[in-house]
DNA sequence: TCAATAGTTAGCTATTGACCTAAGTATTAA
DNA sequence: TTAATACTTAGGTCAATAGCTAACTATTGA
């Protein structure tokens, strides 16, 4: 629910960490506990949970504690935000151009 | 010609700080000098130029100097690189959950 | 009930990143 | 040819980040 207010550098900020990038990508795989998502990373428990507190701080991936087990999930959401906003700096940049076409050729 | 060999993580990276995320938003309207690109920003210029900076390493943002004036330009395509990561993660997510949905209505 | 499993908390360290000021260079307009 | 403009370089500070170990808690299978 806080997630709305968190502004989207603090979402690329997260994905820039090679490790935390990796997590998500291991995530859109689908959920996994927190011990078999750590496996691939040699790093030591702590410090790869401080990654996924991140990840979590900012909306990209959702945890659920059952039992002793953590497992974690990609949230989709947030990732199709920041898609977003790439989007949207790449079609004002072309329709840019595209004015400054349209410009040139009135010219000629 | 570096571009291709720096990993995405570090585009994400570059945008994850304020600063240069207002910079990119500012670019997609159009290219403008190093002096009119740092007008809104209170901030040293040397400060400012270390943003910058960022922005060119990781192929962001492209610059050219004539005569005494630096003018910056939005590089769309590595602004398209990332969006498309994201939107391959999210794809793999849905269809991961599609899926399972499949398993679930077999097994009905 | 006891040992193993799964994750958590606390506290420390080294490096990086964001910021500054001061002083420099190169270009251009007067 | 001098002054203003538009960056650029050098060098320093401070806080935040990524990493570690050690010790702890909670759950579960034997």
């Amino acid at each position: 629910m806080a997630n709305q207010s968190i502004s989207l550098d603090r979402v690329f900020w997260a994905l820039g960490d090679p490790t935390r990038f990796a997590i998500v990508e291991h995530l859109s795989q689908g959920s996994l506990s927190v011990s078999e998502l750590a496996k691939p990373f040699s790093m030591a428990l702590p410090t790869f949970l401080q990654h996924l507190g991140v990840l979590e701080k900012y909306g990209l991936v959702s945890t659920k504690k059952v039992g002793r087990v953590r497992t974690c999930t990609l949230n989709a959401e947030r990732v199709d935000q920041a898609r977003t906003w790439l989007e949207i700096q790449e079609k004002q940049w072309t329709n840019r151009l595209d004015a400054l076409d349209k410009l040139l050729e009135d010219k000629s």
